[in-house]
Order: structure tokens, then sequence, then C-alpha cells
DNA sequence: CATTGACGTTCCAGTAACTGGAAGGTCTAT
DNA sequence: ATAGACCTTCCAGTTACTGGAACGTCAATG
């Protein structure tokens, strides 16, 4: 298999999956006599473990850590399990830190729509209410 | 003024305080018989609107114009306003993602605890639940 | 047989916004 | 004279790709 019907099969790029071998997370393929990379079902599979792991935002640090474990015939599951968690809680101290700065850029819009906007140096003036703390 | 004071004065790191400088949203600054650095009030002002704006996650894109818009004396408050409803409403669409990606990550987890945790190739195992879809 | 087009390869550079570190110069005080 | 606390510049690394150049390969067509 080629590196394109790899592609076409998990849905990542061809650029993504040579950047992900030369990152360690997919091993080094197997050639063609005319220098192709030759891909198996199994790359598939690691692939897409690969694919999914990313689209929750886990690290290819993560990743590859989840992977080498595979590797070694060591069930991940209970390191992805951790990830997993770990990650949700990251991503639910990001929400709360977004939902500050949304309430906050919210509100600095009202109240620079009360203010003139050319008054460049005066402290009525979007600017200040940016700078200030 | 010397850097470190700049930097005390803003709260703001010598380090990216001359990291700005290179990416042009601080200018030149005058510089004293020796080559250090010598700032002025003026420099404090801008550096804190810069921190401002960064604060709020505004991008050093975003600021160069406005400090651009602020150089030629003409008040920036209508481009940073704009740019801060922008701001908000990109801020709000990460919130839902990141919400949508929380929820997967939960129910991933509380899935993943019902799986025996040793069974590498099985289906019934956390890699799948990732490598799926 | 030459050419075209769609592949494949490698390597280099750029993205955003810093941060760390090396190697060296300057200033002040002891 | 030396210690330390500054200052300088420049280079590299971070994250996960993405774009592009320059070149090789292969199948089909004129």
């Amino acid at each position: 298999m080629k590196i394109q019907e790899l592609s076409k099969a998990t849905g990542v790029p061809a650029k993504t999956i040579r950047f992900y071998e030369e990152s360690g997370v997919l091993p080094l393929p197997a050639r063609t006599p005319n220098g192709y990379r030759d891909y198996h079902q199994s790359d598939i599979d690691r692939l897409q473990l690969v694919a999914g792991a990313r689209r929750l935002e886990l690290s290819l640090d993560d990743i590859r850590e989840i992977l080498a474990l595979r590797d070694q015939r060591e069930a991940p599951c209970r390191t992805l399990l951790d990830r997993i968690q770990q990650k949700a809680d990251e991503v639910a101290e990001r929400i709360m830190a977004l939902q500050h700065l949304e309430a906050e850029l919210r509100e600095l819009h009202a109240i620079g729509l009360t203010f003139p906007t050319d008054d460049v140096d005066g402290k009525n003036c979007v600017c200040h209410l940016v700078s200030e703390r």
C-alpha cells in the first residue's frame, strides 16, 4: 500500500504521515524497490489510533508513550485512560479560563462602545481599558 | 530606564521585551553609550497596552496593527473594539469545541473503566474506542 | 519514443509566541 | 582583582504540522 492509499484509508494527509514517521509515532515502513513507502493493514490500525488520539488532542508525546507500551505487548489501556482523564481535566480548566476571557472581552467591548472613538490620548479610550490591569 | 526596570514596571520579562522589539511591536529603543537599551515612560505605556492586549489573547499581528494606527495619531479604538469582538466570538467557538471534547473524553473514560485493561488486541480495549470514528 | 500528469522522494523553511542557554561585555562594590 | 548582577547578541528548541522546491518513477497517450 502506497502512502496515498494509507492517507485515504485514514484521512491523514501524506505529509502528516511522513511527519509522524519522523516523529517516531509510526515505524519506518518497508520500501518497494523504487524507494516508495510500503504500508500494511497494521499501519492503518496504528495510524487510526494515532489519529483518534490526536482528535482527542492528546499530544504526540502521550501517543508515543501509549504506542511504546503496545509495541511491548503491554496493554496501554491503563495509561491511555489516565491520559484521557488528565486531558479532560486540562480541557475543563481551559474552558473556565476561556469563559472568563470571553466575559471580559464582551464587557470591554460593551464599555468601549460607550466611548468616543477618536480620543487617542484621553482616558476615555479603549486602549486605556486594555492597558489597565 | 534599563530593560529590567521596564520589566518590573510592566511585569513583562526582559527576554520578552527584546522579542517584542524584534517582532516590531516595540520600537527600537535609544541606547546608552555602553549599548544598553534606554527606555522612557512612553515605553511603559506602550508595553502595558501590548501586555493588556496579550492578556486578552489578541495576536501580535492584531497588536501591531493597532499600534500602527496609534503611531499615525489615529485612534485605534475602532479597530481594537473590532478585534475584541472578533476574539470574543473565536473564544466562544473554542469553548464549544472544548465542551464537546471534554464530554467525549469523560464518556470515553467512563466506558474504558468497564473494560479489561490487559486486552491488547481484543475489541474491548480503550484503543479501539479511540481508533473508531 | 517523447511527453504529460499523477504520483513518489528528500530537504529546507515557516508558523506563534516565546523561553533557555552560551559566550561575552559592563558596572558597582568590596 | 574579583565577585555579582546586570547588559548584549545569537542560536536552538518548543508543538504539530504545512508549503514548496527540486528531483525520481510510473502508466498512459500521441
